[in-house]
DNA sequence: TATGAATGAGGTTTCATTCAT
DNA sequence: TATGAATGAAACCTCATTCAT
């Protein structure tokens, strides 16, 4: 029994599949968007869809580990290019910056993402892995920055790394909800001028 | 003739099935909450639930309000009874610090509540509103007490107001989601070194 | 045990609750009809309905009854004093075009009423019933006519009175009916035009 | 890709829908069958039946639709092949006389059929249509074959055409009315004679 | 593999009737 | 008797999933 179609041409299917079902979760949220909504917004039928996502629930979580590999992997390159450990902190801010979630492409995402995030609270074992994805590798990246940058003398070495990398993320996710779930939010003008407080702070003396 | 129970029966009524309802969307979800999870928690008939609101979302709404109104009047008298800005400002910190969502009793609340700021998102009115109540209450609670802190020599008069106070919020609501939707968030002892930081910044020289 | 309100108090509200009914069912069909829509356009409570009669259906074949009963003693007595065959034919057609139903009071009463017939239809005993009141009194005050008639050379003797006060019933049922469901019938017209018609018919040599 | 069943499967599908409803409809009236009913009677299930129809109220209406157009285009063509207007009218009648609602076959669609009319009677744009239609194909039909007849010398030139239209309809109407509603109504026996009076009328010098 | 018609459990809501006051 | 809040069976409809083709 040799496949019929290549596996590239059934993983095209499935990221076709999870696009039209993240335009989908972000217009109507996860319970409200039916099946023939995605169906609707996919080029493929309803049974093709049963072929390659065993329910509704599945597509959910395998477009919430895609998003949660992306927003790593998308990093820990960059990072390691940046010389010092300002520039790397000042690029993770850029990127953020660039995320405005007053554009109207960056707003389903975001929403998507928190509203998977809330979602995941009430499945331990998500919650689990979410967290532990958290701490080995946005918190652990921040770490590894502040580090750096205090051996090097950037940054302050009576601060403790850990606790600045759990602020620098609070920073970021309450600017972008905000923006999320708010009119007209300045989100761009408020983000910097936390990172140039953060940064301050970080760089005190 | 004369109603057969009092309007403060029906008012308590009310507020049972609002109780009821709130439990339940914080343990499952708005959508994923059936009218009949909501009946099993109270002690009323599904019927009788329909004498007091018109449907689910009603439900909903009415307990997104009631929240809405519940967070804002409980700070303004609290606030205008302090002194100078500074206690202000730490007073708010403080009310936000007994708030930590690790605690079983109110992580339901932090959850319920940014799903309807989501939810929120795809209400344009809804979003509106939510968007103005924020501006006209809490940005200008936090201005206010900024604005009193520069006119007393308390805080930098270089810094905007307005800025602050949004930055301010997106600090509270940064911490509060990571300590939502992570598990052992350190909430307490980075939400309050976030309030040295900010409270530094506000007044440096 | 005396009762603590008399029998005609009893028997007015009980008029209140049918009248209050019988507009209901004509705006909005029997089943469409709530009880809490009888109760108010009454003055009554729901509780109190249910004192008087015992349930929905009961409300709606007291009113058919009444109805029923209403229509017969109306005619009984005027016709007994008319002198001929036609002058009491005549008063008859006449009766029933001052029914018409494009005037708004009219309309309702010839709706529920033909309503009624038509659910008759499903209850073999109601519709026994009400075919007996057709022959015994409607079917019968027709032939009591037109033998008169006969008798007195004024109609021809050679019809069948039964079927001549058959003709008689389905040309008034046909045009009300027409006016009922249709627009801007011309039903007075319509009504003389075959009144003369069937007149002619029976006076025929 | 190509569409799994024919448009035919589809079509008998809905008619087979239809018909279980309308069977229901006539035993029960609308309101009181339920879609459980209409699913019971029909081989379908639930679902199937709301692929094929949005809501109980649209089969209802289409069942009406296709019972007005079945009607109507079963005369037209009948009608066109008879050569005198005498023998037009006839055939009319004729079929009516086929239509015999004391038939077990017949009176379901006459009860279906009146009660859709009275029904239509509180909605205002649907009673207009309904009036429409009655105007538009059965008066003119009439009014077609009355004018014909006289044109022809075979009726009296000076009786309004419209008129006689309508009083054509009031009568059959009115015949099969009480044929609905009354036990052993002896309809063919009525309306023979009351098709003789009609045509004496029309055919007087 | 692909299709979309079929399934039916389960959701929301209505409303006739009851009953404590 | 009168009130109207409470009850819960039963109605309509949705939609994730299956399956014959």
């Amino acid at each position: 029994m040799t496949p019929i179609v290549s596996e590239e041409y059934k993983q095209k299917k499935r990221q076709e599949i999870l696009q039209s079902a993240h335009v989908c979760f972000a217009e109507k949220g996860f319970e409200a968007s039916t099946v023939d909504d995605i169906v609707a917004r996919s080029k493929l039928s309803k049974g093709a869809i049963y072929n390659y996502f065993k329910s509704k629930d599945e597509i959910y979580l395998a477009l919430m580990e895609g998003q949660t590999n992306d927003s790593g992997s998308k990093f820990a390159k960059a990072i390691a290019e940046r010389e010092t450990s300002l520039e790397k902190l000042n690029y993770l801010i850029e990127a953020y910056l660039d995320n405005d979630p007053n554009d109207e492409e960056n707003i389903g995402h975001a929403i998507v993402h928190y509203e998977f995030r809330l979602y995941s609270t009430r499945n331990p074992k998500l919650k689990d892995m979410l967290t532990k994805r958290y701490r080995d590798f946005f918190v652990s990246l921040l770490t590894g920055i502040i580090k750096e940058g205090q051996a090097a003398g950037e940054f302050n070495k009576e601060l403790d790394p850990e606790t600045y990398a759990d602020i620098f993320w609070a920073i970021v996710n309450g600017a972008t909800l905000q923006a999320t779930i708010l009119e007209d939010y300045h989100y761009k003008h408020i983000l910097r001028e936390m990172q140039s407080i953060f940064l301050e702070k970080l760089s005190s003396k």
